[in-house]
DNA sequence: GCGCATGATTGCCC
DNA sequence: GGGCAATCATGCGC
């Protein structure tokens, strides 16, 4: 409690200021967050949960800080009092030692404080090192992003509303949906054997599916009335309706396109199974205005399995290198 | 520990 | 800016 060395460790109001500023930007002093930037963080429940804790020794501390300098204090005063009796102690006097007492306590306090700001970035440091970590997607995950890129097989490039809906469902962002795609399209082309037993898991898991919706639509392959299995089909076949305007036939095109998907599921299934006759005659009409829509990712792509392997009559291919 | 799988990053192209 | 291709770095099964 010397003076001197009260005046000496007198802590600069800047600093503490700064301190006080971080403290409740990271939401450890003040009420507590659940955004901002530091924590765009906070969405992890790792981060948060540590946060948490780290807030909560920090008001611990803080408490049994304020406490034990208010215990002194009282205990000073008495000391005084009792020296009164044999000593005149000016209020001054009195003044000048709790204010060292407080003093005392409130450099203490910033050592807290410093320390909180530490534990809070290192925190933070980690957290970040571990979101630039790879982290294998969870099993459902995978399963939703497979299901779309063999059901979409024709056009494996989802609109950026769909990335969206598949990183909400996927709990990942939009830009891991991208990535995976980018990295999927690529790996399927590098080695389509490889990956042939996989598509033919997912297509037939999406041709069940699709047999289920159609069993409710009774009309669902009836390329003049698109219903809900029309509805199935989206971003990748709104994309193949769009290239095919350039194309002779829009109408067929679109229809074509419509059942793309299911087209590419089933074929799945045939190649996996060996022998799918109802529907099948159907959907080959309109696979070849898919495929040479998209020549660029179906030339390259397409498993041979799941490549046609004979055109309907009525097939128009712009693509004469095929 | 090794090899493969896989998510992320980077540089390039269109 | 999106996609591709190469590459890196880590996870994971053996």
């Amino acid at each position: 409690l010397s003076i001197r060395g009260a005046q000496e460790e007198e802590p600069t109001d800047p600093q503490l200021m700064r301190l006080d500023n971080m403290l409740l930007a990271e939401g450890v002093a003040g009420p507590e967050k659940g955004g901002g930037s530091a924590a765009a963080a906070a969405a992890h429940s790792d981060y948060r949960a540590k946060l948490s804790q780290i807030r909560q020794i920090y008001h611990t501390e803080l408490e049994k800080y304020e406490q034990a300098c208010n215990e002194f204090t009282t205990h000073v005063m008495n000391l005084l009092r009792e020296q009164s009796r044999t000593r005149p102690i000016s209020p001054k006097e009195i003044e000048r030692m709790v204010s060292i007492i407080h003093r005392k306590f409130s450099s203490i306090q910033m050592q807290l404080k410093q320390s909180t700001c530490e534990a809070v970035m290192i925190l933070r440091s980690r957290f970040l090192d571990a979101r630039r970590k790879r982290r294998n997607f969870n099993k459902q995950a995978t399963e939703i992003l497979n299901e779309y890129f063999y059901s979409h097989l024709s056009n494996p490039y989802p609109s950026e509303e769909a990335k969206e809906e598949l990183a909400k469902k996927c709990g990942i962002t939009v830009s891991q949906v991208s990535n995976w795609f980018g990295n999927k399209r690529i790996r399927y082309k590098k080695n389509i054997g490889k990956f042939q037993e996989e598509a033919n898991i997912y297509a037939a898991k999406t041709a069940v599916t699709a047999t289920n919706v159609s069993a409710h639509g009774s009309q669902a392959n009836s390329p003049s009335t698109p219903n809900s299995a029309v509805n199935m089909s989206n971003s990748g076949d709104l994309f193949m309706s769009v290239q095919s305007l350039n194309g002779d036939s829009y109408q067929g095109a679109q229809v074509g396109a419509n059942v793309q998907s299911q087209v590419d599921t089933l074929r799945h299934v045939i190649s996996q199974t060996g022998g799918y006759s109802d529907g099948l005659a159907a959907s080959q009409m309109y696979s070849p205005q898919g495929i040479s829509a998209n020549g660029g990712w179906q030339d390259a792509t397409t498993p041979s399995s799941v490549t046609s392997p004979t055109e309907g009559p009525g097939s128009v291919h712009s693509d004469t290198s095929n």
